[in-house]
DNA sequence: CTGGATCCATTGGGATACTG
DNA sequence: CAGTATCCCAATGGATCCAG
């Protein structure tokens, strides 16, 4: 059975610890979730800042700006005056939603069981 | 199609974003990887600490009580000097673990595409 | 061995004002 | 409308020392 502990996937750069960074940044899946619940798999800033009650501006694009980066995303805009400027999920951002909507899914699932916890980080007690 | 953009169920408080909070802690889904991999859900301490290379003692014990307290885990202490304290996953411990096991192995399965971009949080630029 | 309590550096992330 | 730049706070989480 090799004591297949997977004692050896967890350093910092393992595949699996790279996925849960993606979750770091925490406006990141729900952006590529908009994106995905659009039709076309694309929106505008604006409609994305609406949809997301709760982001700041700054977190918005700069969130955004990572994701291009990481190619989960892409960015289009149009040299118009005002600007117009829309996103777009990626390849890589459409599959990587899957798994990110199968996460949601489970949450509609156990809502009930989460609701039993407070409605803190994990259950932190704070101070 | 109800024009279900979900606009609706992004509040702070609904099922998706209170999963999101489970992967706040960066430990959480980790902890119970790792107690999933034991053929009897089941770890004591010590076990853990050397499983998560990299975790501090304070944050493995802070984790696992919000664990605890949010019902992912069940301690069992057992009276002895010197304490031999076990951590087991709860039902809905393991039914969480399912979702956090497909999100693993799709890293896996994108590793290559998770390497290009830095091994920033999102692909953080620092400054 | 397990775990609690401090002290403290880092940083995610919100508010706000400003530029094209 | 889209994006940038500061200012600033709260909280994550590491290092240590202490206690059953």
């Amino acid at each position: 059975m090799t004591t297949s502990t997977a004692e050896d996937e967890w350093r910092e750069d393992c595949a699996p610890r790279r996925v849960l960074d993606l979750f770091a940044t925490k406006w990141t899946s729900m952006i590529l979730h908009t994106l995905d619940a659009r039709h076309d798999g694309a929106a505008r800033t604006g409609v994305l800042q609406r949809s997301l009650p709760g982001i700041s501006k700054k977190m918005l694009t700069q969130t955004l700006r990572d994701m291009e980066a990481s190619g989960f995303v892409s960015r289009h805009a149009r040299g118009t005056i005002p600007p117009a400027v829309e996103y777009r999920l990626t390849p890589l951002g459409q599959r990587f939603v899957e798994p990110v909507e199968l996460l949601y899914g489970w949450g509609r699932d156990n809502a009930d069981a989460l609701d039993q916890m407070g409605a803190r980080p994990t259950a932190r007690r704070r101070g």
